[in-house]
DNA sequence: TGTTAGCACTCGAGTGACTTGAGTGCTAAT
DNA sequence: ATTAGCACTCAAGTCACTCGAGTGCTAACA
């Protein structure tokens, strides 16, 4: 176990190097005067910590760093029980200042949060399982094409243009909305192909001439292929980091970044309440040196979307996991307030 | 003038730099073969060149790089006559392989533009003043919200949540879409708000009770505030250029790029055709030492949107410069095909 | 008169020796 | 248990040196 003077060193190390991200040495430490001992004390505990895995050195008489297990002992050990930031009231605020739909808010948040914080954000859009068509509309253009419009219960919004079957006239198209809305209004809209491949089909066949001739036209409308939405601000910001100082280190998280794919799967398996992963903990090897910091939003207990940040390892955890904290409550508000409407 | 031997070395100095990024020597040049003169002879005649602005050294005994001025007259008369790029043909295989809205299709060209080239795209989206609004929708979630839904003329779907004005009740909300409807439809989106102060509030005051009441609500709706999209693509791209080798003008470049006003500035003074904007002949800072290749793509002769290319200004230009002709002509044609389906 | 060979010169880039200073580890004294 | 002292280490900076690619110029050549 470490002794109380030992907890103390390890915290003004990391405290240190977060803030000026150079090694820390023994003698800085000692002049600050936060500890009262000595250099050679110091030195001893340091040599101590480092033993245990809690401290680096960038070469044998360098300063030392925080190794990722000392970040890991800081952020579960060393970080008081958060206060909520400051800056989470100023969120608050502009999230309650107009009416916003769902999708600006998290827009928002991510801008905010990014810029709070100077790392990378990144907010994963509610997951829409739950979600159900409140009504669907078609709208013709011309006489080959329209739009099918899905509105669902949460004031989502999807459109789609689609080729209009030739043997498909005006009447018919009414008739066929009718029945749609008929039978798939409340439908959760991830189940709505398959509704409407079972389902209405027959009756399709019934009222509408020629049906099988149109169906190839009409299925894609009810493909529902974006499952979730991806939010990030400031991944310029990051460069502004001096750990982002090598030209290859930013070409990969870059090229990462670009990947919808693989910023989803980082974020994707991620728990209730916050989740602070730190460098090889993660398992994509683009942001092994990097952390990350998740938190979870939701709504009546089931879990919606995520919320996160990426930075370098030396990040201003404690700052961070409170901003997270109280964003991630705010965002579960706003979002109980959008589905309070429904009811 | 230049002689003939002189455009004919120019050309081979920057063909060369263009593929090796390293500067070119005389010895390199004569050994090539391209030119059946002695190193001797082509150092006097790239020392002509340098005099008169064409070339310059990056130290007193380095090999010759392309100046700003080389590169525009390389662009201006060293070019062949654009022979349409094989690649359009892919392009164009893509684009009409499959039924796809416009938005789809300039996002798959930015995305394959950015792929074929290296460096990173911009698509400036269609400026919308011209079309008009065909359908308006609102569809109520709950006693007190709705969304509006509008859909133009081209297809384009737009939708904003709104607070239902406590006074107003079901069928006020009916008679309301059936009078904006009425009123708005064939109306340019651009004016929808202007029209609908002047001329529909009268008509309101007819027929809804306590609209007054509801004017700050509704209004909102109507305002129009996307006034052109972009579409980016390859970002993290150009970081393979080697001139990028600079953290602190990544910097520049990724910041800018953040900032959409910016880049749409940067496309909006384009004009009918191609453009070559070099190094220092554009306005922006940030892309001082890049160059801008854009080209307009239309619909009936008004210009509408504008597809651009931004690299180094050690571009590729011939290859580039046939692929956003060719790609323009596609895109034009797809936006052409859409306008059809309205007649 | 245009072309070429030859040669001195320049400068970036790389290399190795040296210095400086922050920091360590260890030992002996307090 | 703590601290002062001292020898040691290493990154980073500086300087002198070398190497080689490339130039500019001059004189010889066709």
């Amino acid at each position: 176990m470490l002794t109380e003077r030992q907890l103390l060193i390890l915290q003004v190390i990391i405290d240190e190097f977060i803030e000026t991200a150079h090694p820390v040495g023994s003698r800085a430490i000692s002049k600050k005067g936060t500890i009262p001992y000595s250099a050679a004390t110091i030195r001893n505990e340091m040599a101590d910590l480092e033993e245990m895995g809690f401290l680096e050195k960038t070469h044998s008489s360098s300063g030392r760093i925080p190794s990722e297990l000392g970040y890991r002992y800081y952020v579960d050990h060393l970080i008081a029980p958060n206060p909520l930031h400051k800056d989470v009231k100023i969120i608050k605020s502009i999230i309650e200042e107009g009416f916003y739909e769902f999708e600006q808010i998290v827009q928002m948040s991510a801008e905010i949060l990014s810029e709070l914080t100077n790392y990378t954000s990144i907010i994963l859009g509610p997951e829409l399982m739950e979600t159900k068509l409140k009504q669907l509309q078609i709208v013709t253009l011309s006489p080959q094409t329209a739009v099918a419009i899905l509105i669902t219960d949460t004031g989502h919004v999807e459109h789609r243009s689609f080729k209009v079957p030739t043997v498909i006239n005006p009447s018919d198209m009414e008739k066929m909305v009718n029945i749609l809305n008929d039978r798939l209004t409340g439908v959760p809209i991830v189940r709505l192909n398959e509704i409407f491949h079972h389902e209405v089909a027959q009756l399709m066949k019934m009222y509408i001439r020629d049906y099988d001739r149109s169906y190839e036209y009409l299925q894609e409308i009810f493909v529902y292929d974006h499952p979730v939405k991806l939010y990030i601000s400031g991944k310029s910001n990051i460069l502004m980091q001096p750990e982002f100082n090598d030209v290859g280190k930013i070409r990969t998280f870059f090229t990462m970044m670009e990947n919808e794919n693989e910023v989803v799967n980082l974020l994707r398996n991620s728990q209730h309440g916050i989740k602070v992963t730190i460098g090889n903990e993660n398992e994509v090897e683009a942001i092994k040196d990097l952390s990350l910091i998740t938190a979870s939003y939701q709504l009546n207990n089931d879990q919606m979307g995520t919320i996160a940040l990426i930075g370098p390892t030396r990040m201003e955890y404690r700052k961070v996991i409170s901003l997270l904290d109280g964003l991630s409550m705010e965002m579960t508000n706003a979002l109980y307030k959008w589905y309070q409407l429904d009811e």
